[in-house]
DNA sequence: GGGGGTGCTTGATCTGGATCAAGCGTAGCC
DNA sequence: GGCTACGCTTGATCCAGATCAAGCACCCCC
């Protein structure tokens, strides 16, 4: 009996209600062709952007097959990152995008007062690492939320082929403008909305990005600590955690530590408004 | 007489001691030689490139002369912007970034419910319209501040020139990444800086940026309200108002409406930190 | 020169979220 | 299994900045 919960009142369903997140999307990936597969082997298929599932998010769709070929010399190789270290440093020279294979990142940067300022969430399919071309160093942290792999993808390499496949020169304009947006939208909850405004848009970006990845759209699992969550939403953890009580208590999501479980999409979305 | 004002004390100084900015940068502009003068008459001059003053921030530095000479392709025709005009709106078209040769800019994201914000002011030199490029729409808004004129560069164009030019492809890699890398910057104003750190950093940014483009390092006249401040650094007017005073009272600036002078840049970095 | 509108300043008051503080739950480790 | 450290929740209090309000300065247009 692991059940041994007080008899207090508890707001949050138990944890049996909340099932963990599965490791693979469960949406249909797409399958490789067998005209493909006699070429490659077991080890190259590991690297192989052709080959991966996560290739509609980081590559560009809708290429030749010669294109296609072509885009699996942009990933040099794969590089483990440990729970809490990172993948770099601001200050570090700047070599290479990273593409995020499994596992969950923070981005932050730092004041020189020691303050700092978590400047993003990356997961699966996500390419981090775009502060550093501009001065050939880059600027922020990058550190892993947990276990994770990326693939490296030297930017000299990326410039050469781009300049030779003109879709995937045009996707990394995509990638790059797509995160200037996305950080217009955190400067516009930055700038003017109120806490329950940023934690309701918070937790339903998540849950679409998660989504988009094959996961529930409802459920999810917090990979980060409430004190990231408010350095991100430019508020304090205390306030972060008050407000996640405050959407349990009006029956907008269940909170259980990390686990949320979203019961009323609208309402939140009728928050952010 | 003009000068009838009443007899209330003053915090700040005179008109007369805040003079007016010059009109063209007062720093030395690179010369045109004269072997390459023959070849351009007083209208293209007026449109090359090459040949302009501005060329330093708009443009990759260290290219050949067959290099610099197919710059001049990239843009296609000028454009005048009547202050309070929009050079582009969100939702619409995106077809061409925008190279800013005289006059002031603020861009601005809106939220459904009719909240906006400004996510940056853009002077001289510099370039808007990249958040267009990932979903080929304008996703905000840009609106002139004064009478201003843009270079037209047909985005279609500069992909493909980059693929020839590679000192262009990084050229406009670099400013998609430093965009990103300011975006940081406001980010990290907005999620964990009090009000005066932020107005303080704000003036001493401007006055970086004026001074970069030749002007007073110490003097600027600030282009917009005090409420397009206040929505960029997340603050209301009135607070940026009484900030602007207490500097004043302070010592640290001198404010006569958008006249700002600078008199104690240290204790602007300080306040800053 | 006069009138109206917009932008700015300043005062008074209010409040959302920060801060300070205490205690609990859970995970990891011996 | 028990200890410890970290993360989370919740309560009490405080304060920076928002809000409400009034009046002034300057610019533009007639």
């Amino acid at each position: 009996m692991i059940q041994i919960r007080k008899g207090i009142a508890m707001k949050a369903p138990p944890l049996t209600a909340l099932p963990a997140q599965p490791t693979q999307p469960t949406q249909p990936v797409s399958v490789v062709p067998a005209a493909r597969l006699h070429a490659v082997n077991a080890q190259t298929m590991k690297v192989a952007c052709s080959n991966c599932n996560l290739r509609e998010l980081c590559m560009p769709v809708g290429m030749s097959p010669q294109e296609l070929a072509r885009i699996d010399e942009v990933v040099a190789t794969r590089r483990k990152v440990k729970r809490g270290t990172t993948l770099f440093r601001n200050g570090e020279a700047f070599e290479s995008l990273f593409a995020i294979r499994t596992g969950f990142f923070k981005t932050c940067v730092a004041a020189e007062d020691g303050r700092d300022q978590v400047t993003g969430f990356q997961m699966a399919g996500e390419i981090i690492g775009l502060d550093g071309i501009v001065n050939d160093r880059h600027t922020c942290d990058a550190v892993a939320l947990e276990d994770a792999e990326v693939c490296v993808m030297p930017f000299d390499r990326i410039g050469e082929l781009a300049r030779e496949v003109s879709a995937l020169q045009h996707h990394v304009h995509r990638i790059m403008s797509r995160e200037i947006v996305r950080e217009h939208g955190v400067m516009l909850l930055l700038g003017s909305m109120r806490a329950e405004e940023r934690l309701a848009a918070f937790i339903l970006n998540l849950a679409q990005r998660l989504h988009a990845r094959g996961f529930s759209g409802s459920e999810l699992v917090l990979r980060m600590t409430r004190e990231e969550i408010g350095s991100y939403l430019g508020m304090k953890l205390e306030t972060v955690s008050r407000t996640f009580s405050k959407f349990a208590d009006d029956g907008v999501i269940a909170v259980r530590q990390r686990q949320v479980r979203i019961l009323d999409a609208d309402a939140l979305r009728r928050i952010v408004n």
